[in-house]
DNA sequence: TAGATTGTTAATCGATTAACAATC
DNA sequence: TAGATTGTTAATCGATTAACAATC
């Protein structure tokens, strides 16, 4: 028993949005020897509903808690980890080596949630020149499509400006990638089992901004 | 009759996030000189229901739109952009120069959401001079509080590592600051009143992970 | 034992969607 | 007029929270 789960599961966005925040909690804890851990604990530190977390624990780990005891610190955080894929390995390409663009190339956080960045690609090769030296390559557009086939390259990560987000959107797509990652401040158009992810700076904005308004 | 919204008017966070959405997309559409437009256009182009798009117009302008006509283009992006207050400037400070720091303080975006960097802080007082030239000044973090009581600054955005986050925030708050855009990989505890948005990509990358683990 | 905690079932809440009369 | 579109009221859906028996 208490075996690791395997297989698809329905989760809820909602859940998958809160897993890192458990991880991360839990993370610190173990750094303070905490063996065992209960919902409620977490609940508070994390202000959620002890019922939803308990909920979205069961939803990832096959392990139950004891009573009066809680849930295993450790075996939490491997499960969480095994959810989420960040103990196997996803090749990406980042497609649009400007500011943000080389930003994320600099992130050496990746690597801890099982996302490895293999190649960046720019509409202007001299992109590359304005670049500096501990840099992964950067390669002109053209062999965008024919790379993520051949390296079978699963995830896109586009941070070219809204205007061109889209052809790059369908040249990632055509090129097998089943998961984007789109910084660009503009709707896309993906077709049916890829996952478009938005990383809008617009809409974090516009809630920042209209709390400001309503406070004032 | 028809006069822009005023004082404070609930509006769900959903809808709030969809709101940018509409204003690049009627933006576009403006671009093609289309005067007017109704609601199952826009639904159809963002992939949303038309009934939502309507109650999202109804929420945020006064304006009635026209049976078989629609809205007027120009008067919702005006009202869309009164309500987000792109119209008016919040300044903001920026704490953390780090790369994804320096990314951010070079976006020249940010005027078009009626927001000001007027400041950045780093503990490490060098970090300006890793900097470039065009570069705002990086002042030491004993300032923070003090300038952002005496310029009113509202808005604070936390990209330092997610060790330190939370200190940082706290000096945030007790500057006055009432909105924080949190990028640290962390979860923060901020005060009754304070808006935390969190860009975290921690929570992106499990949305990504989790969809190709089961699309395998 | 007593009390904290678990896991589950039922109730609540809010957002989305469907249905439909009104209108240009 | 006919038909597309609006705005509103009612139904649905899913997620959160409350209630409670079981257990260590």
């Amino acid at each position: 028993m208490c075996s690791a789960q395997t297989g698809v599961r329905s989760i809820s966005k909602q859940t998958l949005l809160r897993l890192p925040m458990y991880l991360d909690y839990l993370k610190r804890l173990q750094g303070e020897e905490a063996a065992h851990i209960s919902a409620p604990k977490i609940a508070a530190a994390l202000g959620l509903n002890e019922v939803q977390v308990r909920k979205d624990i069961a939803a990832v780990s096959s392990c139950a808690g004891k009573p009066k005891t809680g849930f295993e610190t450790a075996r939490l955080i491997r499960d969480i980890e095994a959810f989420l894929g960040y103990d196997s390995v996803n090749e990406a390409v980042l497609v649009g080596a400007g500011k943000l663009g080389r930003a994320l190339l600099g992130y050496e956080g990746f690597a801890q949630f099982g996302i490895r960045l293999v190649a960046a690609f720019d509409r202007n090769a001299d992109a590359a020149a304005m670049y500096g030296k501990d840099a992964p390559m950067i390669l002109p557009m053209e062999k965008l499509t024919d790379l993520c086939r051949r390296m079978g390259i699963h995830i896109g990560i586009i941070t070219v400006p809204a205007e061109s987000a889209q052809e790059v959107c369908d040249l990632l797509v055509s090129g097998g990638v089943r998961a984007i990652w789109n910084f660009a401040p503009t709707h896309l158009h993906v077709p049916e089992g890829v996952l478009l992810q938005n990383e809008n700076i617009a809409s974090s904005l516009a809630v920042l901004s209209a709390h400001l308004k309503q406070s004032m």
